[in-house]
DNA sequence: CTGTTAGCGCGTTCAC
DNA sequence: GTGAACGCGCTAACAG
């Protein structure tokens, strides 16, 4: 009855399927015991030099790795991290899952992504689904309801959230400071002399959407006139919605975002409109591709790599690793105004419309 | 010595962490077995109407979802797939990866990510590591050598590549057809009557690169001369380059892949280079803000969330679901001509130097 | 220091 | 149509 996992390979090498090595498999090879084995790879008591080498050999000559699934249904922890994100191809979120996984590497941590494509029913789901196979999970952005939020908070062992604070801060939580980042964008078109502004609105759930209307509500007055317009978290609804901004008589269009504002460029050169001159633009976040674009774009930087580091920690802190549990801190991550190249102090004569702008 | 999980929930109460529900707990509250809750479950036996009603009301009470580390275990499969990317910042690799995540969700799989960070050393071990989690896992544009994909297909059960084919095509691929895409730039830029092109070269190590110079190759002659410029695959990549493309004196510059293109058409706006007028400007892929960007980029058009797909399918078809093992084939995707406003016929004279290129 | 034993949560045999 | 028992791969408890 020794026929081993050496011997099926032989037999059906010519399939090419090597069966995976198990530890029993490396314990034969080495003539030990599993335990050995498994001590030598977990280094959590020692072992003889002698013992450790033929481990050492037997495990290379095999190829053999732990399955993380026994290791995990035996530890009760899987080792990995959840995230949720609306859209993997939006570069913000992208930055941000980077700084997440370069985080939770150096933990030998894996990662696990979900992605929503932008449907904020499908976040509730993505995450409990995530939670069975990761240790804890970490919400991009989610636009879910306040109360979905804290009954997900429950299912879910270790909840955090970025740039979304649940009610009262239960949810450990990673925010940007959109607030002043909004306040410090209207002061300078203020500064620059605009008096009738647009703003792109962005999805109507998200938290950092409510964020900026704050700031946009204590900017506003009747020197400074805010027009609401609705629009999206995407580079397309960006390009559709700048009609509609232009519309509005500003003399500056704030988007919701870099990735909006890129759109908009678009649309704008489509019609003829130039950036600054008949019109300023603005975004937030400023992803990588805003110092590319033509004119360079005014706006706010937000460490987005960093931001998912903070998450991480966050998690690692509320006890997913070690065994302090320090639940519902809210850090809050600075947001600082770059202003560069698309805004400029407005025309002399508002701009009704594109066409009659360019005339 | 029945201290169970149920009880330490209780003690744990007070810390609110709800410990995940086991079969047991869901048998215990329906009054079945074990046994009876996991053929409602996954469907495999009949069971009768009012105790399957039971079950699914103590799962649904408890919130009980199974354990996806013992399933594993059980079945000797994980139902996930592994995706290795250079970089999933880059709107190319972003692409690919939802492709391959829609498809298996269809499957009822799992997506899980690697990020290698561009660095090909890293490729290796990032498959190993995702075929511990994974039954198969999805390699996107390796740059490792040839051997090294060798040895990897034979440590990982499916190995599939995308835009990759192995030696003699063992490993199951799906690629561009970079080598038609390329000669269709040539082609179209040469009726445009440019004699002198620049030629942006990605990452030396990439199969893509190597297709693509066999179609520089055959391309080239007397009168279509190119010249070859070291560069990369990223946008940053493409913003360095862009002076050393200029100064080899051609009228036209192809970029590795839009994604560079962009980078380089940022670069060329500071040097006061205006394209089509001054010089024309390709690249390879047609990402979405190829369209949004002025002037708008010819470039070849790939379906790249279809290659995703296909490049789950082939996974799925390996046997990694039933058990077909159909090892080794290699589809092709087309690639196809997008003529847009970033190309056109070269001005008089030749440009040797941007400054002057201008005046 | 090392080997043996038990059991993590689940699905799938067997008996009934 | 249902329940009891076994084992997936691994490690933490025990024995020696």
């Amino acid at each position: 009855m020794w026929c081993n996992a050496a011997m099926d390979r032989v037999r059906t090498d010519a399939g090419a399927r090597p069966p995976r090595a198990t530890i029993i498999d490396v314990a034969r090879e080495a003539a030990v015991s599993p335990a050995t084995v498994s001590r030598v790879l977990t280094g959590t008591k020692p072992v003889s030099a002698d013992l450790e080498q033929r481990v050492r050999d037997a495990v290379n000559r095999l190829g053999y790795r732990p399955n993380p699934a026994a290791q995990g249904l035996l530890r009760g922890a899987t080792h990995a991290v959840g995230v949720v994100v609306p859209d993997v191809g939006n570069p913000y979120f992208a930055e941000v899952l980077k700084g997440v996984t370069n985080a939770a590497e150096e933990s030998d941590f894996r990662t696990l992504v979900a992605d929503t494509g932008e449907k904020g029913g499908a976040e509730h789901d993505a995450a409990l689904e995530l939670s069975r196979w990761a240790d804890g999970v970490v919400l991009c952005s989610p636009r879910m309801p306040q109360r979905e939020l804290a009954k997900l908070a429950q299912a879910v062992p270790h909840l955090v959230c970025v740039n979304r604070v649940g009610r009262g801060g239960q949810v450990p939580a990673v925010v940007v400071d959109f607030e002043a980042g909004m306040a410090g964008i209207c002061r300078h078109l203020r500064e620059l002399g605009h008096r009738r502004v647009a703003y792109l609105r962005g999805p109507a759930r998200a938290w950092s959407e409510r964020a900026r209307q704050r700031a946009l509500r204590a900017a506003s007055g009747p020197d400074f006139e805010v027009f609401q317009v609705p629009c999206g978290s995407s580079s397309v609804d960006g390009h559709r919605a700048a009609d509609a901004a232009l519309a509005t008589g500003a003399t500056a269009v704030m988007a919701f975002s870099d990735y909006v504002a890129l759109g908009v460029l678009a649309r704008f050169d489509e019609l003829g409109v130039s950036v600054p001159r008949d019109v300023s633009l603005t975004g937030f976040d400023d992803i990588a591709l805003s110092e590319l674009l033509r004119p360079r774009l005014t706006t706010v930087r937000v460490s987005k790599q960093d931001l998912g580091r903070r998450a991480w920690e966050l998690f690692a802190s509320s006890g997913a690793i070690d065994g302090a549990d320090e639940t519902g801190r809210v850090v809050t991550a600075s947001a600082e105004l770059i202003t560069r190249d698309s805004t400029a102090p407005p025309a002399g004569a508002i701009t009704p419309l594109p066409k009659t702008a360019k005339a």
